[in-house]
RNA sequence: GCCCCCAUCGUCUAGUGGCCUAGGACGUCGCCCUUUCACGGCGGUAGCACGGGUUCGAAUCCCGUUGGGGGUACCA
């Protein structure tokens, strides 16, 4: 069987390899060189290997066929400072990780786990966290989507290194301005014979796919060995040209960070195409390219990418031949998916991933992020509440568990919730202010009576948020104009009954003849008015007399309140309520 | 179709061959506290997908089945 000879097909497995020392073939290019080119012949040797019981080859990953099990255990940075020695690179090499998404819709919650989990992972190991914009794809970026980008990032606090606005010594990180790069690649690559004009159409592919009889997808590898006649001929016709990655053949292995040792048979990975006919470069170069470039050491990223990492490490290899980057690749971790309802993934249309969604709706960064982190990783068996200095701490990749994880918004909020809690009263005001502003229930600048008056306000409704628009419900009668003070009709129907405003007129009798107004004054006064002389439960009592005073049946403590609103706008709603 | 990934309460998870009668959290149910709503406290509910191995011993290791997810673009 000559697929166990010795051969170019095992040097180009060990060289693609990244368990393997990398070694750059002494003689010859594999890939290319004339004298070792057939037409199709790796392909011709796959479909032999389909044929044959496939044989494991143990010899040739020594220590590369860990179990399942001991992948927990044996993953972390002891190895892979290993493997930086073996590879000859520098040794101890700084973490770097980048975030790099496309500026396309709305920013997603999958983007902020993502950023999460590289952010955490570069601050815990002391490293660089890069930002990187890839719009690559002119017809859907937009210039709305970069900026929200932005401004999500710097709302969840993520400080990059490297990146939009702040550059750096990679500069730049839009892609769009990297043209030069990428074309510079494109001709290194072109010239190693690493790449190929591809004139075929979809069409025509999808025909010798069927006439062949073959199952498998995509390219079949048509337009590798064209001759220049042909590609005259092609050209003469009109036809346009796309670039594809040649494809080596063999088996691609990788040791993933959070799923352990994963293969894949090149024969199932098609040459694809690295850039449009008119000369745009795809994705597939310009992520791996500038991840050469930047030195990339950890690539985390969704599981959905992860089908593409074959072609990334043989891109990768490619890369280092012909000069591009430091020649390292760089370890690969796919993080699970973040699901929405009905385990689907959670779509861009759904409300529920839309992270400034969660802005609007109140919810802490930290909160969020805390939540966040929960979908596939925990910091402890017992607890699930910590702060992103913790979890910086605390933070292993090896931890991440692999299953795809359902968001679960009454999780996402109850965790928030704590985090509110955990707030100084001092910052959760300062954190609620810019709301009451822009609900108008405080002006802009804020007025001296009314910063007081939320001062004292405040620790009425800290321990009953768990959002922060909660407040402007909440405080809104406090600051309003007597004449603008409305009540919720609902809870006036269910409340202010008849014998409701009996009760009302009871409290403002006995209220008004208070000499001091102070909530232990009010509070004596009322109990002894309405629960002592009238014989009313508490929540019969107290029920009217607070929708009439705030509008609500929900609403900070009710003595306290009215000892806030004062004795004239106080009387004035007990009044009023009755009208 | 083909390739790859995944599999513990409804949900997120802990679990690394004996500490498991499987722990925590959210949800849910009941009770307590109570000045509404909350907060807080106490208690209950509910899970190792299935089948074979390996082992003295398996949620844990192996194989298979089933189920779910993803990829299979001149998108990223």
């Amino acid at each position: 069987m000559d697929r166990d000879r010795p051969g170019p097909t095992d040097l180009r497995r060990r060289r693609l390899d990244p368990d393997l020392p990398q070694r750059r073939p002494q003689a010859g290019r594999l890939d290319q060189g004339p004298d070792l080119r057939h037409p199709h012949a790796g392909r011709a040797r796959h479909q032999r290997d389909d044929a044959a019981p496939r044989r494991r080859h143990p010899h040739r990953h020594p220590r590369g066929c860990r179990s399942h099990g001991d992948r927990r255990r044996g993953r972390g940075l002891d190895r892979r400072h290993r493997h930086s020695h073996e590879q000859g690179g520098p040794a101890l090499s700084k973490v770097r990780v980048r975030f790099c998404p496309s500026p396309t819709g709305s920013p997603h919650v999958g983007l902020a786990r993502t950023a999460l989990f590289n952010w955490a992972f570069a601050r815990h190991h002391g490293g660089d966290f890069v930002f990187r914009i890839e719009d690559t794809d002119k017809e859907r970026n937009t210039e709305e989507s970069y900026d929200a980008l932005l401004d999500v990032m710097r709302w969840l606090g993520f400080d990059w290194d490297e990146g939009p606005e702040i550059g750096g010594p990679h500069a730049p990180y839009r892609q769009s301005e990297r043209s030069d790069l990428y074309q510079d690649a494109l001709a290194k690559l072109a010239a190693a014979g690493h790449t190929y004009r591809c004139f075929c159409t979809n069409d025509e592919v999808d025909a010798r796919r069927k006439a062949a009889g073959s199952k498998v997808m995509g390219y079949d590898g048509f337009c590798r060995e064209l001759g220049d006649d042909q590609v005259a001929a092609f050209e003469a016709e009109g036809r346009s040209a796309v670039v594809r990655f040649r494809m080596p053949d063999g088996e691609i292995r990788f040791d993933d960070l959070v799923r352990g040792e994963i293969s894949f048979q090149t024969e199932h990975v098609p040459d694809y195409a690295v850039a449009r006919a008119n000369g745009d470069p795809l994705y597939t170069l310009v992520n791996p390219v500038d991840d050469a470039l930047m030195e990339i050491t950890h690539v985390l990223r969704g599981e959905d990418l992860l089908s593409s990492t074959p072609r990334q490490i043989a891109l990768y290899a490619a890369l280092a031949e012909v000069g591009i980057g430091n020649g390292t690749t760089p370890q690969f971790g796919h993080l699970p998916y973040v699901m929405g309802q009905g385990n689907k993934k959670l779509s861009k249309r759904d409300p529920e991933a839309n992270l400034l969604g969660y802005r609007e709706a109140g919810f802490l960064p930290e909160g969020l992020l805390n939540y966040l982190a929960l979908l596939g990783w925990s910091i402890a068996a017992d607890r699930d509440v910590f702060t992103m200095d913790e979890m910086v701490t605390a933070f292993d990749i090896k931890d991440v568990n692999p299953n795809p994880a359902r968001f679960d918004l009454k999780k996402a909020e109850a965790i928030n919730a704590d985090h509110m809690r955990m707030l100084s009263l001092d910052d959760l005001t300062h954190r609620v202010l810019p709301l009451l502003k822009q609900a108008g229930v405080v002006g802009d600048p804020v007025h001296d009576a009314d910063a007081q008056l939320l001062e004292l306000a405040m620790p009425l409704v800290a321990e009953r948020m768990n959002k922060l628009t909660e407040a402007t419900e909440m405080l809104d009668f406090l600051f309003v104009d007597e004449d603008a003070f409305t009540r919720d009709p609902v809870d006036i129907e269910k409340v202010l009954t008849e014998d409701g405003r009996q009760v009302v007129k009871a409290a403002y009798d006995a209220l008004a003849a208070l000499p001091t107004w102070s909530t232990a004054a009010i509070d004596e006064a009322l109990r002894v008015a309405l629960v002592d002389e009238l014989g009313l439960k508490p929540r019969n009592a107290f029920g009217p007399v607070r929708v009439a005073v705030t509008g609500r049946r929900v609403s900070p403590p009710l003595f306290e309140s009215l000892e806030l609103l004062g004795r004239e706008r106080g009387l004035g709603r007990l009044q009023s309520a009755l009208a």
